[in-house]
DNA sequence: ATTTTTCTTGTAAACGCTTCCATTTCCTAT
DNA sequence: ATAGGAAATGGAAGCGTTTACAAGAAAAAT
């Protein structure tokens, strides 16, 4: 091993030792047509043996490219964040860059100035995920023609790139398929209404229920935040009024345990007395008891689809702005039953 | 605005406009002791208001830092991680490093040609979570004298810095608090057992067991994988053995979770019935109902201990290699009971 | 054989910054 | 006042690539 004291090898290593200029090592990596097939061989046999990997930031500085993209997340506490990032990460193994996590937690309200600075060739591209509206600096963005792509975020500018899922047919489907089987007094529990998700479920919910000619009952829905105790309390306060429902639909999946929860502490049986139905299917959904019927949000795939998104945003810049949505899939298992098997005892 | 008319604003443009020469520029920008104070402020309002951002890469391939630690982790599924790169993530955001996030998913086998690469440069650090053994590269990575920690990893070279939770302890604690309720006949759920942390809880059961005279019956301990549906399977189990157990430790608060719906599948009540005790603390754990009893680990401040760790180790570099293990916690809340008030009623 | 064309390959000039060394400026002590 | 030294500043030389551009070699056309 000839290798210079510092460990370090270096296209000018290679290009020496495979009896070459380092213009032609430097055409090997970059996948230059120009290199005659043998010498192209040469190379890379010598940068295999002596060990070469090619330097992220002299590349970048000489080129103009980071090799990187960034990905703005608020937070990583759910697993929701997770699941996309796992997806993004898998599209992004299929090349060459990396990726760089920011939280904007990280940053609080300094959200703009951070967004711009990483636009400032820190990275080629970024990979939004922001459920509130990031608005102030999306404009800064798109005027600057940085390529990016908004994950699920159903707010204001429709004129961005962005993938989302179909929040409203979901909680469309999931009412109907309650409503088919006989239920008429549906409870809905709501997510943070600041998010334009809860807002979409929300309304798919009101619409299964016109379509189907039931009257929207404000009392049947309580206003929840996506955490657990939601779904206790909201359960209980629903289970708690003059006509009772005979099934809750609550707006995630986590919620929609608190509401088995406070179920059986009244002694009442899933899906025998209350049919439940949430929204996620995260994966503890398949594995509670009994296991609940929710609406599956293809998270992963969201987080592969922006990605590829952002890909050809990065090779073809002037590719038509798109919205996509991808579609959410009712998964029925055991957490609903008909109505009819219900024993209606009114309440107080 | 004199801006170049590519947008960027250099160190040069800075110098220009307040008047000094680059080098001035840059030592403000490395917080250079030689400058005096009143060039300084100039200089930083003039950055100010021209909007000037230091280029990543230009500093790192002269300066031959990266200003950036990697953190490699197996996979994003679990909020487990989630917890641990949020706490690096808050201790990060003290510094100027970014965050560049790898998943072994990514790379599968070629692990440790992967972080060969990733300590050529292109990081300063690295924070590694692998919950299985990784001895093939940290041998590479301790000989060349490449900073980097160990969160979380039980395994082989305790010659290395790492930061893990004491499980052992954990487990000892809150068997030892079932015995004291007058528990004697306590089920036991392991986790993944080629998992250093499942082997450590399962001692610590042992070791409450031996020190409070209880012999330790293998028909009690089932072994589970960390999933919920092992904690359903395992209670099922465990209740259909002749003299069943009062109590049942899950050795996660998953799997404690599918004990629980097992136990109330069955008609019996938590705690009334049985006792059941989880692991790790996930915030569902305070949210289901009976709000559940387990063993809090600190999976945030062990990401923020081991950055800590690592920030150390960057500046430097011959600390001494030390493991540091955090403790775990009881949490009592309301998923058990004492035995005494338990009807025995063999089964079978 | 000689001139074009077409491939390949070599070379120099950035990229934006850090750093070291040289130079200038400013104190402080004599 | 003035030397001597410390503090502040300027400038040149890289860091390891990419990317024109130029030049040499080989193949094709005359």
């Amino acid at each position: 091993m000839d290798k210079k004291p510092n460990g370090k090898v270096t296209i000018v290593d290679v290009a020496a030792e495979a009896g070459v200029s380092f213009g032609t090592v430097s055409r090997v990596i970059n996948d230059d047509i120009h290199v005659k097939k043998e010498t192209r061989e040469r190379v890379l046999e010598t940068m295999q043996r002596l060990g070469f990997v090619a330097n992220r930031q002299a590349r970048s500085l000489a080129g103009g490219k980071s090799h990187s993209i960034g990905v703005l997340v608020p937070d990583l506490g759910t697993g929701y964040i997770g699941e996309i990032i796992r997806g993004i990460d898998a599209e992004l193994s299929l090349t060459d860059l990396d990726l760089i996590l920011y939280t904007t937690h990280r940053t609080a309200s300094k959200e703009a100035s951070y967004v711009a600075n990483l636009a400032t060739g820190m990275v080629d591209g970024l990979l939004l995920v922001l459920p509130r509206s990031p608005v102030d600096f999306i404009g800064n963005l798109t005027q600057r023609k940085f390529p990016f792509v908004l994950i699920d975020h159903q707010g204001a500018g429709r004129d961005c790139p962005a993938v989302g899922a179909t929040n409203w047919q979901g909680a469309y489907n999931a009412t109907e398929y309650l409503i088919k089987l006989g239920h008429d007094r549906i409870g809905f529990i709501t997510g943070s209404m600041d998010l334009g998700c809860s807002v979409d479920r929300l309304d798919g919910y009101r619409s299964a229920l016109r379509t189907h000619h039931i009257v929207f009952a404000p009392e049947l829905v309580y206003e929840g935040t996506f955490d657990q105790p939601d779904g206790y309390a909201g359960a209980q306060a629903l289970l708690d009024i003059n006509v009772p429902p005979t099934a809750i639909f609550a707006s995630n999946d986590v919620m929609a345990m608190g509401v088995m929860d406070a179920v059986r502490s009244r002694g009442l049986r899933v899906p025998e007395d209350i049919s439940v139905v949430g929204f996620d299917d995260i994966p503890q959904a398949a594995m509670v008891h009994p296991a609940l019927t929710t609406v599956n949000q293809p998270l992963e795939k969201m987080g592969r689809v922006a990605t590829q998104k952002l890909l050809d945003l990065l090779q073809k810049p002037d590719t038509e702005v798109e919205r996509i949505e991808l579609p959410t899939e009712l998964i029925i298992r055991d957490s609903c039953s008909t109505a009819d098997a219900l024993v209606r005892v009114p309440h107080k």
